[in-house]
DNA sequence: ACCCTCGCATTTTTT
DNA sequence: ATGCGAGGGT
């Protein structure tokens, strides 16, 4: 989703404007493709939608000007995204056109329509309206029990990949019946059916749903009643769909269902982006549209409002390289900018090196650390980054790490809370029935779920009953009288629901649990914890809260000052950076080996449009790295400079000068697998190796003063003295030794002697 | 029941 | 390098 402001008349309101003859003076900002792609609305519509070509800007005015011409009413109108930031972006953008809050019900991602269609009409599928929905944790959990069950061993068939091969199938769009032998067989000789219909039994008595159902299953729903389809065909008069290439089999059957009807159908969505494929995500969705549709209409997006003509040529010189492409060429009126530079390092510490002076000199000439990123191919490589510019004292944001509601301390918590919300929940009672410990076992859960399969139970049922037998002994049996006492008190608690999630992490032992952990983290994680009562005070009832984290599962976003951005390629399609840097552009990183080995020719064009959605996402510097060198699972590899950059368009890269030359030569596994492959003699190869031979650089002079905030900082008296004992998230405790200005020197009780900003500790 | 040590795998990630 | 899970010892 990008940016481009919505520079749009506050009032009179849209729908009196419409209601003068002639008057729609949101489209007069739009250009005439865009025009287009906004008043072409009876019947199927595919629009290509390049990087940067205003598309959220289209569908937000078309679903305006569905509702200023009266064409449709806000609840008759159904628009899907994939993920909860670009409906929250939709959502106020159109608030902003319309003025009407909260006035379409319909829009969101796939994920919560399916599950509002579900809670409508669950008895249908077997379940009822409270259902739970599973998150990867209980998931997994639940396919070991099974796996146990079946007395398979966990090590040659792990629970993960079984939770892959039933996620796979879902996405395609394939129940437990459809399974046939040699789909089956992907997993434990055979297996995988009868485990996979096990596992979806085990769902419906646990009344719980997992993300894959709540698309399937409701495609399932709108099969088999007729009366529920018809009545969404005729509801929806118009349908939007956004990131159309990133659509799995199912999503494409369901809305194909849906759309049947009405053909108001619009799929905006960009072949070219499209990164998803190991996840289920079908490009021939996007490819086969007009075959789909032969009446559709395909309107092309191609004018680029984001990046300098260089970006856009070097993006559209690589991406050429594919193959199976729709085709669109992106252009710009805007100048060509400065050249994208390439440049090879020695190795991943060079690189960071490197990067981070570009960034201090990026800094000085003005351009806030906001609007840099670092793209990155795999999570691993964002280390080297971190140590860097903790050491040169750079603040940065890792976008997509461990997310909010996904940390161990926070799924305790809210498992407590599942069960106040709903005493059946034995996914949240097996989590947390000994966190914090309290003496319960393998043993007494072992004789809970025997008693509970016995009487056909939930867990908590059954404790209730066990408790007042003698079937458990003295210390378990009082530890579990007191969990279930809780329980109950939580449960009748009155007060606001941010009192009872205080209540329960305190009461349940969990944030004394953490006050007296001893790791550098705790305190981190007990700040989680506070930010988590805080995060559900925000809704009115626990249902409602439980409903959100399950389906938005949204990080907290704080804003502390300006930072640069450290995320993977994946996690920053949608975004724009002034700069972006992207560096670890080597063969077997990137593109990546495992992409090739698993995938082929699709694989490797997978990985080309990564690199396609990494160049575009900057507006005017983009510089590549490639090192000669890596440390990858511990040990030193040697790879040569990725093809990508051989396919590189001459016209619109510039070598970039040797800071730290890269060498080649390392002995590595690969020395005869790659090296004596023929790839010495390519341009890539050979410009590698005369930056080796070139002369030594100068390093840039170190960036020193930064425009005033510095000279500001640096005079003003520093928050922290000699000899004071602070705490960093990072390295833990430790003392003060050096202060200059905002930058500490501190030697640390474990981690040595580090310079860091003194933003990054507190005092202990 | 809890703690410690050894072995093994390790892309990308949303919902 | 690192972290998670299994298995053995206390």
């Amino acid at each position: 989703m990008s940016a481009e402001p919505a520079s749009l008349p506050a009032r009179p309101s849209l729908s009196e404007r419409a209601r003068a003859p002639g008057a729609a003076p949101y489209l007069d900002t739009l250009n005439p493709e865009q025009r287009r792609a906004v008043e072409t609305l009876d019947g199927p519509v595919l629009v290509l939608a390049g990087a940067g070509v205003g598309k959220t800007r289209v569908l937000t005015t078309r679903i305006a000007h569905l509702l200023a011409t009266g064409r449709a009413r806000g609840q008759e109108i159904l628009a899907v995204t994939f993920t909860n930031k670009a409906a929250r972006e939709m959502r106020e953008r159109i608030e902003a056109l319309t003025g009407i809050p909260d006035g379409l019900p319909w829009m969101g991602t796939f994920h919560s329509i399916g599950a509002k269609l579900l809670r409508r009409h669950a008895e249908l599928v077997g379940l009822k309206p409270n259902f739970t929905i599973l998150d990867t944790d209980d998931q997994l959990r639940l396919l070991k029990q099974l796996l146990k069950a079946e007395n398979i061993d966990e090590k040659r068939w792990p629970a993960r990949a079984l939770a892959g091969a039933i996620d796979d199938w879902k996405n395609r769009g394939l129940t437990p019946a459809d399974i046939g032998a040699r789909e089956a067989a992907v997993f434990a000789n055979g297996l995988g059916a009868k485990l996979y219909k096990a596992y979806q039994e085990r769902l419906k008595t646990l009344n719980a749903v997992d993300f894959g159902d709540l698309l399937l299953e409701s495609l399932r729903l709108l099969r088999e009643q007729p009366e529920v389809l018809e009545r969404y065909q005729d509801r929806f008069r118009y349908i939007l769909v956004d990131e159309y290439q990133d659509t799995n089999v199912v999503q494409y059957l369901w809305l194909r269902l849906i759309a049947q009807k009405r053909r108001n159908l619009c799929c905006v969505g960009d072949d070219d982006q499209s990164i998803y494929g190991w996840r289920g995500a079908e490009v021939e969705n996007i490819l086969g549209f007009e075959r789909d549709f032969p009446d559709a209409t395909v309107i092309r997006l191609e004018r680029n409002y984001r990046s300098t003509g260089h970006i856009l040529g070097l993006a559209s010189g690589l991406i050429a390289h594919n193959r199976k492409r729709l085709g669109k060429t992106l252009f710009t009126g805007a100048a060509a900018g400065d050249k994208p530079t390439v440049r090879g390092v020695q190795d991943s510490h060079g690189e960071a090196r490197e990067i981070g002076d570009e960034i201090e000199a990026e800094q000085s000439r003005g351009t806030s650390l906001a609007d840099i990123a670092i793209l990155v191919r795999t999570s691993a490589q964002m280390r080297a980054f971190e140590e860097r510019f903790v050491e040169i004292a750079v603040p940065y944001r890792i976008v997509g790490g461990p997310r909010f509601y996904e940390r161990a301390e926070i799924r305790d918590a809210l498992a407590y809370l599942r069960i106040v919300a709903q005493g059946d929940d034995d996914l949240a009672f097996e989590r947390i029935y000994n966190t914090p410990r309290r003496g319960l076992g393998e043993t007494t859960l072992a004789q809970l779920h025997a008693a509970g399969r016995a009487a056909n139970a939930s867990l908590t049922q059954t404790a209730r009953t066990l408790i007042e037998t003698d079937e458990l002994k003295p210390k378990p049996r009082q530890a579990l009288r007191d969990l279930l006492a809780d329980f109950e008190r939580w449960r009748g608690l009155p007060g606001s629901t941010e009192e009872l999630a205080r209540v329960v992490v305190e009461e349940s032992g969990l944030v004394a649990m953490w006050k007296a952990e001893k790791t550098p983290d705790a305190d981190g994680r007990l700040d989680n914890l506070k930010e988590l009562v805080r995060a559900i005070g925000e809704f009115p009832t626990l249902d409602a809260f439980l409903e959100h984290v399950a389906l938005v599962a949204e990080a907290q976003s704080e804003d502390s000052g300006p930072r640069v951005t450290m995320m993977t390629m994946h996690a920053a399609k949608g975004l724009e950076f002034d700069v972006v840097f992207l560096p670890g552009w080597e063969e077997g990183l990137f593109p990546n080996q495992r992409a090739l080995d698993d995938n082929g020719l699709a694989g490797l064009e997978e990985e080309r449009r990564l690199a396609y959605v990494g160049i575009t996402r900057a507006r005017r510097r983009i510089a590549i790295y490639f090192a000669s060198n890596r440390q990858v699972r511990g040990l030193w590899q040697s790879s040569p400079p990725s093809r990508f950059i051989d396919e590189l368009p001459e016209d619109h890269v510039e070598v970039a000068e040797p800071a730290d030359p890269p060498t080649y030569g390392y002995s590595s596994r690969f020395d005869d697998a790659v090296f004596s492959g023929g790839r010495y003699e390519t341009p890539g190869w050979k410009r590698a190796q005369a930056q080796a031979a070139s002369p030594g650089y100068r390093r840039p002079a170190p960036p020193r003063v930064i425009e005033g905030r510095a000279v500001a900082l640096a005079t003003q008296a520093s928050l922290y003295h000699l000899g004071d004992k602070v705490f960093h998230q990072k390295f833990g405790p430790g003392e003060v030794a050096v202060v200059d200005g905002p930058k500490l020197t501190i030697d640390f009780d474990k981690a040595g002697r580090k310079m860091v900003l003194d933003s990054f500790v507190s005092r202990a």
